[in-house]
DNA sequence: GCACAGATTCTCT
DNA sequence: GAGAATCTGTGCG
């Protein structure tokens, strides 16, 4: 654990990172997610962890996004907000997901952070999920990272510079540190499901299972279009 | 250390 | 009414 993520520098007005900053392309709000600082404080209780792996959904052309092609539904709408906003929704009849929207207004793009690494609320964390889990397997996966921090569909369209959950600066992870592969089920979108749009940080404990090896983040990056 | 099924409700057809 | 951007327990080695 990092004891430089106090309570005070988590809760900064002026450490959370800026809306300028959702308001970017996609893939790379993604990218510089990585190593940044997730934060939420419901029920009164502050927890935060380090976005270790996240995958970017965009609406237009990529046929895993909830919103493909540009489809606006009650569900959706939130997406094409501009950046700066959370996109939660419901799975499996069990787990939320927790999405950043990027981009500007009227660009459907959502960006899934599948798992981070606990910093901050150890105790909250641990009673929200359970006595018996394993810490390696607080928030390794979207669904638990949700559980963890208490996230549900209250939630969904809040600011990101709000009062709930923001997210704070953290320490840059540099390219050769980052890795891609392939999206998580995802299996119906055909040739997208295949696109290495899921990244994350190399050798972290906390990232959600891998089952291909990972590519290069500059490999990757040349496969970000709507082919 | 796998693989598999069950849980359970929301969203869109 | 089908299927889902998942997690967990169980059973088998």
């Amino acid at each position: 654990m990092f004891d430089v993520y106090t309570r005070d520098y988590l809760t900064k007005q002026e450490n959370k990172v800026p809306l300028s900053f959702y308001e970017q392309e996609t893939f790379t709000v993604t990218r510089s997610l990585l190593g940044k600082i997730l934060v939420s404080n419901v029920e009164d209780k502050l927890v935060a962890g380090r976005i270790v792996e996240v995958e970017p959904y965009i609406g237009a052309w990529d046929k895993a996004s909830h919103a493909y092609p540009n489809k606006i539904t009650p569900r959706t709408k939130i997406q094409f907000d501009k950046g700066g906003v959370l996109y939660i929704y419901f799975v499996y009849g069990m787990h939320y997901q927790l999405c950043v929207v990027a981009e500007q207004e009227g660009v459907a793009s959502a960006i899934l952070i599948r798992a981070v690494e606990p910093v901050f609320g150890l105790d909250a964390i641990r009673r929200r999920r359970g006595e018996k889990v394993k810490d390696i397997d607080l928030t390794n996966g979207p669904g638990k990272l949700c559980k963890a921090f208490g996230i549900t569909k209250d939630l969904n369209g809040q600011s990101l510079i709000g009062d709930k959950v923001w997210i704070v600066k953290g320490e840059d992870v540099p390219d050769e540190s980052v890795l891609c592969s392939p999206r998580v089920g995802i299996d119906y979108a055909q040739e997208f499901a295949k696109k290495p749009w899921r990244m994350y940080i190399k050798d972290n404990a906390y990232v959600s299972k891998i089952k291909t090896k990972g590519i290069s983040y500059k490999k990757a990056q040349k496969t970000f279009t709507p082919d």
